[in-house]
RNA sequence: GCGAGUGUAGCACAAUGGAUAGUGUAGUGGCCUCCGAAGCCAUUGAUCUGGGUUCGACUCCCGGCACUCGCACCA
């Protein structure tokens, strides 16, 4: 069999091929389902047979052996290929066959183009809508989720072969920006502004907001400020892009600690003009209808919809989200050509994000315009470890600043226990990535639909599925190659290698080939938590070989083998780790 | 009220309609003259409930129950 990366998309292939060959009734009908299979059975396994045996009225397993018999050449020399149970077909990959994988699938470039080579997102353009903060406050707790999974779905997809826009719609308008600028012009403390401007924003924010509430005539006396921004008062103008500019440069301090860089920054204010045009389409296409002074969209034919509107522009004749959100997609359509764009939104926005593609959907039909696939991301709440959502003693909401850097704070004190020998300059290096990724993994691990408990002991105390406990196995790897004076992937160290013989070795090969398919799911999945499961697997059977199986041997043979497989573990970790948007170590 | 999400071992999680429901922690018992013990090996313990569909259901459908969230101008 020739060196196809993917195994479980090959043996499709070559099923179908032999449903054919053999002459099955409607084999164009027959869909193999090959996927990883549990290993008691072999390392892939087909279920198709017995849905098709079970409609074309045969026998399973008498259609599993024809099927098997009229396999090519290739692919029964390089599997055991046995008819199991009910009609399942197991093949388990032959020790030469995995050897051939892993000696030919051997670097980055190489995962990249194989995995991009057959992938049905090449050359789609997707644009990845993340993170999205409001300016004039910090990122706290609320905006990590969005952050981490949508640089994680990114990177997916850009190794999948998509031409990927990343796109942070921040919320720099509406409302909030009156009650700033009321409070700036009164109660201005301009030590702290010296400090931490964004702080101070944020300050200021809650004092206007509260004066606001206490008192109508500063509410008014906010609008009037609102007002005169939106008509383009220069001093007014001038604070606004003063709270932007100050935003965004703390933004990338966080982003820069998440290895997240952003294509484009196009804010909801950069919407403003192109909010008309939504108007008036959505209202010459008969869409959008005046109701209660605002206007708003109904859809007749949804169960809750025809009653609960989707507000394109409120009774005061301002725009909202929904406008800019409909205008942004256009600007998408139009400007980056989208083919698909995905929302990393929480769950709790799911009416407003099915509100909007249906509009979408209704709008561009009516206009003659190609919809792209919209999907939500969705994802849970981060909750405390009582169950509620995660706040600080006194109800705020945790800074991320804060968290990251308690995150750094804890690794750097476990850095201290297991590793003082090191200069605490390196410690503290191996701390801010321990600690960042410990967050981040966490985050990833879990299947995004659901809430999920953020535990700092379970997260950074570094036992179980964990970031350190898959950085732990990358820098031990490296530790062999330092050891040896070699450099991991370095072809004259694996030259001469033996056959894969003990069980701990194959046990090794046969996880690591299964990396294609791990990231597939995860990236057809669009959910990062199959990688991470995978990752954490494929760790613990390098764990497993590590303890059974010493590299660093006299047997040239013998070590050239495991220094393939130590070398190929290494890149399919720092690989994996990397699509999460993970930093790894050498020492840790 | 309508809708969405979630119910799996003490706790935290996994399982694309597939074979005996996997893991981690915590508990118990082993393993460092040997490449990093932040490790390895062994072991105890679970699908909210009642129906249905299927050769096969944690998964799909219908009805309950519990928790969380959303539902007219904040995003």
């Amino acid at each position: 069999m020739d060196l196809s990366f993917n195994f479980a998309a090959r043996l499709d292939a070559d099923l179908q091929a032999a449903a054919h060959a053999a002459g099955l009734a409607d084999a164009g009908a027959f869909v193999p389902e090959v996927r990883v299979a549990d290993s008691r059975h072999g390392d892939f396994q087909a279920n198709g047979v017995l849905g098709y045996a079970k409609a074309h009225r045969l026998n399973p397993r008498a259609v599993a052996d024809q099927l098997v018999a009229a396999l090519a050449a290739p692919v029964r020399d390089a599997c055991d290929i046995a008819v199991a149970g009910p009609g399942f077909i197991n093949f388990t990959l032959r020790p030469a066959t995995l050897q051939q994988w892993l000696t030919g699938w051997a670097g980055r470039a190489a995962l990249e183009q194989g995995a991009a080579e057959n992938s049905p997102l090449r050359g789609q353009h997707w644009v990845v809508d993340y993170s999205s903060p409001n300016t004039a406050k910090q990122m706290h707790v609320g905006h990590l989720r969005s952050a981490v999974i949508g640089e994680a779905i990114a990177r997916l997809l850009v190794f999948g072969g998509a031409r990927v826009i990343r796109d942070n719609h921040i919320g720099d308008w509406g409302t909030q920006f009156g009650k700033i600028i009321w409070a700036y012009r009164r109660h201005l403390d301009a030590a702290a502004f010296a400090r931490d401007p964004l702080e101070e924003f944020e300050r200021l924010y809650k004092a206007g907001h509260a004066a606001a509430e206490a008192d109508p005539a500063v509410l008014r006396e906010a609008q009037q400020e609102l007002v005169k921004l939106q008509a383009g008062d220069p001093d007014n103008l001038a604070l606004w892009k003063k709270i932007g500019e100050v935003s965004r440069g703390a933004f990338q301090q966080i982003y820069d600690r998440l290895g997240i860089r952003f294509d484009h920054e196009l804010g909801e204010s950069f919407y403003n003009d192109k909010v008309a045009q939504v108007y008036a389409e959505l209202t010459a296409a008969g869409l959008a209808v005046e109701s209660q002074g605002a206007l708003v969209v109904f859809h007749p034919e949804h169960p809750r919809y025809r009653e609960q509107p989707f507000i394109i522009r409120k009774s005061d004749g301002a725009a909202n989200y929904a406008s800019t959100d409909l205008a942004t997609l256009l600007y998408r359509c139009e400007h980056f050509h989208a083919d698909a764009i995905a929302y990393v939104i929480d769950s709790r926005q799911g009416d407003h994000c099915e509100q909007l593609f249906l509009t979408a959907q209704k709008w561009f039909a009516g206009t003659n315009r190609r919809l792209p696939r919209l999907e939500h991301i969705s994802f849970g709440t981060v909750l405390g470890e009582g169950g509620r959502p995660l706040k600080t003693k006194s109800g705020e909401n945790i800074k991320l600043k804060d968290l990251l850097a308690e995150a750094e704070e804890r690794a750097f004190q476990l850095v201290g226990e297991r590793s003082s020998d090191l200069p605490e300059a390196e410690r503290h290096a191996i701390a801010a990535v321990v600690g960042v990724g410990s967050v981040q993994y966490a985050d990833l691990a879990q299947n995004r639909s659901s809430d999920y408990v953020f535990a700092w002991d379970k997260m950074i105390s570094l036992e179980g599925n964990t970031a350190a406990y898959l950085l732990y196995a990358v820098a031990r790897i490296h530790s062999i190659f330092r050891k040896l004076s070699l450099e991991p992937g370095d072809r004259a160290a694996e030259a001469g290698a033996g056959g894969l013989d003990t069980a701990a070795e194959l046990a090794l090969a046969r996880k690591l080939v299964k990396f294609p398919e791990a990231v597939q799911t995860a990236t057809a999945q669009l959910r990062p938590h199959f990688l991470c499961l995978y990752l954490y697997e494929l760790a613990g059977e390098f764990s497993a070989f590590y303890a059974a199986d010493k590299v660093a041997v006299e047997d040239a043979p013998v070590r050239a083998r495991r220094l393939l497989l130590c070398a190929r573990t290494l890149l399919m970790l720092e690989t994996g780790l990397g699509l999460l948007g993970l930093r790894t170590l050498q020492r840790m």
